[in-house]
DNA sequence: CCGCTTTGTCACCGGGCGGTAACCGGGGCG
DNA sequence: CGCCCCGGTTACCGCCCGGTGACAAAGCGG
């Protein structure tokens, strides 16, 4: 399930991000209106969170934009104060709204409400190229071959991989998605759990031709 | 199809009543959460609508009660700017809200969803591949065996898991459709029941070929 | 009120998941 | 040349998870 957080306050959609990526959420990041957008076209969340205050293009011209053609929900976030704000968002195809500030509780019995009324709940299979995952049955089957069994960890790590399928995930990125922190120590964690996948996942985990490791950088997912 | 209609304001119980009559549905209507309460043990509705602001028991209250022993489609109307009870609603078990004013239209569409949603418009009989699940009976078939007597939480499981047959079912779903929304956190229950089951309806409940489990996710049911 | 069935709770076990440390080998750099 | 940083690998171990048995509590029909 892939939620898109746009927000031109950091350590707000970092909070938000946070809070949906501990609840198993994927969750995709902009920093303003034309990134949101992009992001929309590329990666086809399954929930729109936007900040009605942003540079580059406002909420509202974003939410107008997605739905000439597209029907995913969106969540607008307002501060309080101002209601005429509010109803141009949802005459404008917004499906629900947040005033700041709100609790993570909050934040998420709404999004829940709203992937369960769009009916998007069924669908958690990301697929790319060769490779498809599985997040119910926490299962990853790479072409033919019969599905591999996935722990929660794999599974998370997997979801970010696939999602950016072919590009160098940062290390960082990959430990704030799996585990929620970040820390030079962690390393090893990730370290592991890159090992134990491939151990599962290659043909020979000695050299790995499907999960590579970009030196100094992190890691990529090989599709083809 | 019974629709309960519970709100102290008389003009919008009116409409929302006129509105579901004219759609076709049997409409019910009460004016406080105690005749609510008092209607749904009654006449055993399909759908129920609260305000949750009410007197007598307040929608709270009545959502909290209701989902004690039943998993009627619950419908909460609110007033804007009201965020937290909101998530209170929800999180009591309330499947999906609707803020005042609405449009008949959206009233609407947001009920079937929830009819849809809920299968109430199912028979009692719900069979796929090998297995056939009589509601009425309490029984489960499997090919051409005797029918095998069930309890009401074993139906319970049974309904959800053979309703996605072949796919795997969360634990967290199916505590809330057998349990309805208490003891989230409680996978003893569920362990439980399972095992119990197992012991019925598996040849070798050591190594279960129909009632599967899913490490780390939860179980599916394997029909063929 | 009794007895049976159903359901909730507790305790235990075995296996695997995941966190931690230590070691190895290679490449960059002083 | 030797140091060290980085990533891979091995090993160990605590703990969580799912399965199971036993028993108490609750529900229900006679």
């Amino acid at each position: 399930m892939k939620v898109l957080v746009a927000d031109d306050d950091r350590d707000l959609r970092d909070l938000v991000g946070f809070t949906l990526t501990q609840a198993g959420y994927l969750v995709i990041k902009a920093a303003d209106g034309t990134g949101a957008l992009q992001s929309v076209a590329d990666e086809a969340p399954d929930l729109v969170i936007l900040d009605i205050n942003m540079p580059g293009a406002s909420g509202f011209q974003v939410c107008q934009t997605i739905r000439r053609d597209s029907r995913v929900p969106i969540m607008m976030l307002t501060v309080r104060g101002e209601e005429e704000d509010l109803v141009r968002a949802l005459e404008l195809g917004a499906d629900d709204y947040l005033t700041k500030p709100f609790s993570p509780r909050t934040l998420l019995a709404r999004a829940k409400a709203l992937l369960r009324r769009a009916g998007t709940e069924g669908a958690s299979v990301l697929s790319n190229g060769r490779m498809r995952l599985d997040a119910d049955e926490h299962s990853l089957a790479i072409a033919d071959a019969p599905p591999i069994r996935l722990t929660k960890l794999e599974l998370r790590l997997l979801q970010l991989l696939l999602a950016n399928a072919g590009r160098t995930v940062s290390s960082d990125r990959l430990l704030i998605h799996v585990w929620g922190h970040r820390g030079s120590g962690d390393r090893q964690l990730l370290k592991q759990l890159v090992h134990r996948l491939r151990q599962k996942i290659e043909r020979d985990p000695a050299t790995p031709q499907i999960l590579q490791t970009a030196a100094g950088a992190g890691y990529k997912l090989v599709t083809e």
